[in-house]
DNA sequence: TTGCATCCGGTACCTGGGTACAGGCTTACC
DNA sequence: GGTAAGCCTGTACCCAGGTACCGGATGCAA
């Protein structure tokens, strides 16, 4: 008998394009299940981990986080019936996040446009005169810190 | 004679709003010039370091880093005339980049939009279908990684 | 001169998502 | 059974932008 077609840890970090010791990683921040050993302690994955290594790496394309990405599986796997668990809920608040984010953005992006269409070349100057459009005067940060 | 109007270190701090711990960090980043110190070791800084700290807060909140920061000032008070410094030619880079992060924002605010249209609730479940928005099968990063 | 607020330098720690390295064991193939 | 490739654990380090804590020194007013 075989191993039954699974997989050595090098195996799945090459399938799923991904570091080695980021397997070991992910295992221990609980996004991947701890695999069987070989009799020597070498890990052994079912084919599914490399399944679920593309679901971590899209639901953090997507903006998740990994604390998240490991609710959103765990959420899968055993239905816990809390509010606010399941997929739908929290990619209707990670969507409402991400426009956030980027309305942040564009008010920067505004910004820099004034600023040069203004012609500002020098900060330091430019704070000192009023027609200057960067807003150094409010410093409540309503903006992004990206 | 007094200190000549100059601010001890927690008054600048109160006055920008900014940790005090921060404008020694600031300091040794070099973004803030070295202030002068009483005979006893206590910094004295000049009214204008206010406004520098605003300046500082206000180009972080367009984006640009410390490091950046830091070139922006420096490339305002002793103008060596390499190219590419100046506001304007950074500004217009920072927008670029800006802009860019927003695609990418925009492109993951759809595929949420998708995955909630498609009424996905399931991460693993939805990667073994085939009508699934959700983009598994990319492995390269084409995202924002926020 | 005493008392208290403030400030000093240095060092360590935090978040998030990994990566690198050292030293030793296992597995696989010939 | 030898040898090379692969894997193991543990620990340390990286990025950025700070924050926290400590013991001791200073500044200032009564």
């Amino acid at each position: 008998m075989t191993t039954g077609g699974r997989l050595r840890s090098g195996q799945v970090a090459a399938a799923a394009g991904v570091n080695q010791q980021t397997l070991r990683y992910y295992e221990r921040r609980g996004l991947l299940n701890e695999p069987d050993r070989t009799p020597g302690g070498h890990r052994l994955y079912p084919a599914e981990a490399v399944t679920t290594l593309r679901v971590i790496k899209t639901a953090q394309r997507l903006g998740f986080t990994l604390d998240e990405v490991a609710e959103l599986l765990e959420a899968g796997t055993h239905r816990h019936r809390r509010p606010d668990t399941g997929l739908r809920d929290r990619a209707h608040t990670k969507l409402t996040e991400v426009e956030a984010r980027i309305t942040g953005l564009q008010a920067i992006a505004a910004t820099l446009r004034q600023a040069l269409a203004a012609g500002c070349d020098d900060l330091l100057t430019c704070a000192a005169e009023q027609d200057c459009p960067l807003p150094f005067t409010d410093l409540a940060n309503t903006g992004e810190a990206p």
